[in-house]
DNA sequence: CAATATCTACTAAAAACTTAGTACTAAGTT
DNA sequence: AACTTAGTACTAAGTTTTTAGTAGATATTG
């Protein structure tokens, strides 16, 4: 049963956060990232990572006596995730609410949007480069995960 | 006891987007709202107010014979702290990889960005008489986290 | 090889969140 | 007044999340 409810909650991201920040990591490397802000048993951290296993996050393959665990999806993919939830949450869906109130909330810089905005010009920029003539093969090929 | 945890959770935000959007509202009133999208019992919802107004976010006073529920606190200011909460549990407080994902998503278009950034200096006006402007265009920032 | 340390599997329970039933009350209706 | 309707208070149970203990297996080492 690789799950309805693959969404991560706070203490599950927490240990994603030490994986992927690793790459991979046993439990007692996990275990000892998380001691150093907060005290947790080496069990508890055990348990999780087992459901973040059984939630299909991680992928365990045993190395030596123990296990070493590798995330399945890349962080990018899985905190876009938790983005599109938030939104959806939140602001139903829409993102411009959310920068609003980050603007107000002075999180957002008008430096930080140039960036951005520069950032998106460039990707533009990128994408009309990489295209080349008419040479359209099979580039349409848009593949949907169906978990 | 206006207790510890206040921040609300995900049906709470439910009820309480239907009594922002009619200012204050009966349990029957946000009942039949809730009820157009999907099944729910009034005792639920009533539940939840009570919940919800020990929790301070809600005030009730008596109204004939039901009692009229009205949020505490300004929407934006609530909505402000679920964004800042969620800045901090994914992206450790700082909203730029929050924006990064957003445009890396398509959530956000540059027209969007454009009309923020207008904004701000619609309220840097507002709020300044006189405004130096530095040029600092930094550039040397890598993208990547990789501390 | 016996003692020790490390790791897993199994189990469980507290806490938080969600949902709803039952009983009782007050108002309006006939 | 009896009946129906709409409301609240109290109670409780189902779910999910978080935490951790215990028992047993496997390696390490003196």
């Amino acid at each position: 049963m690789s799950g309805k409810k693959r969404t991560l909650t706070e203490q599950e991201l927490e240990i994603m956060k030490v994986v992927w920040s690793q790459e991979q990591a046993t439990v007692r490397q996990v275990y000892e990232s998380l001691r150093e802000r907060r005290s947790i048993a080496y069990t508890t951290v055990m348990t999780m990572m087992n459901i973040l296993t059984q939630k299909g996050h991680l992928q365990k393959q045993p190395q030596g006596r123990a296990f070493l665990y590798q995330p399945t999806r890349p962080r990018q993919q899985v905190i876009s995730n938790l983005v599109n939830e938030f939104l959806e949450r939140v602001f139903n869906g829409s993102a411009r609410p959310l920068l609003l109130s980050l603007v107000q909330d002075q999180k957002v810089s008008e430096k930080d949007l140039a960036e951005i905005t520069r950032l998106i010009e460039e990707d533009a920029a990128r994408g009309e480069e990489e295209e080349p003539e008419a040479d359209r093969t099979d580039a349409s090929e848009s593949r949907e995960e169906t978990p």
